[in-house]
DNA sequence: ACAAAAAATTACCGTAAGGGAATAATCGAC
DNA sequence: GTCGATTATTCCCTTACGGTAATTTTTTGT
């Protein structure tokens, strides 16, 4: 066992990060938006979504409904993966 | 690259499982929280979520809400990962 | 630095749906 | 059958979401 955070980012190999609050999740959408050279509104099109959403999804809205991220994820090329803590 | 994705089932070292869908999210709930010998009324009450809320989020509803998801998986101890895909 | 352009955030509205609580119905084990 | 757990249903209140437009912030060029 002991197989997570070996990394400074809290990433299990540098390549994933894990999710404790929306505001993790925000981030990370984000930096992968912008990686892809994406905006807003591309992202929020490709996923079929709203624009506000993803701007809210971004900043860490707790509320967000799990379907809405989980298109927006996908459309960026990003998984959720369920790990015991 | 290539760190992701060793094992079979697609986890990254074999204690993982993705989550691509609401489906598979509410299946590894539920095992996890038989596992755990809680009843949906004891993980609601840990949790901070009405009872029907864990049962709506086993049976794979689309449309939870971030926050209380991950109220849940905290309470049994578990987390989301962010991965490439 | 300044101005212009682009991107992102916020507000408003209407529709649709989530969540809690309580109840009732269903399923399971003993 | 009985007891406990799970699921489904109903009522009510709250709120997420999309769309548009307005505002603010950030970026880019000169």
């Amino acid at each position: 066992m002991m197989n997570a955070k070996k990394f400074p980012d809290g990433s299990i190999d540098g390549l994933h990060n894990t999710v404790l609050d929306s505001g993790q999740l925000g981030n990370r959408v984000r930096d992968k938006r912008r990686k892809d050279g994406l905006t807003q509104q591309d992202l929020a099109a490709v996923a079929g979504v709203g624009v506000r959403f993803v701007s809210e999804l971004e900043n860490g809205k707790p509320t967000v409904q799990l379907n809405a991220v989980l298109a927006v994820l996908a459309a960026l090329g990003l998984q959720l993966v369920v790990v015991e803590k």
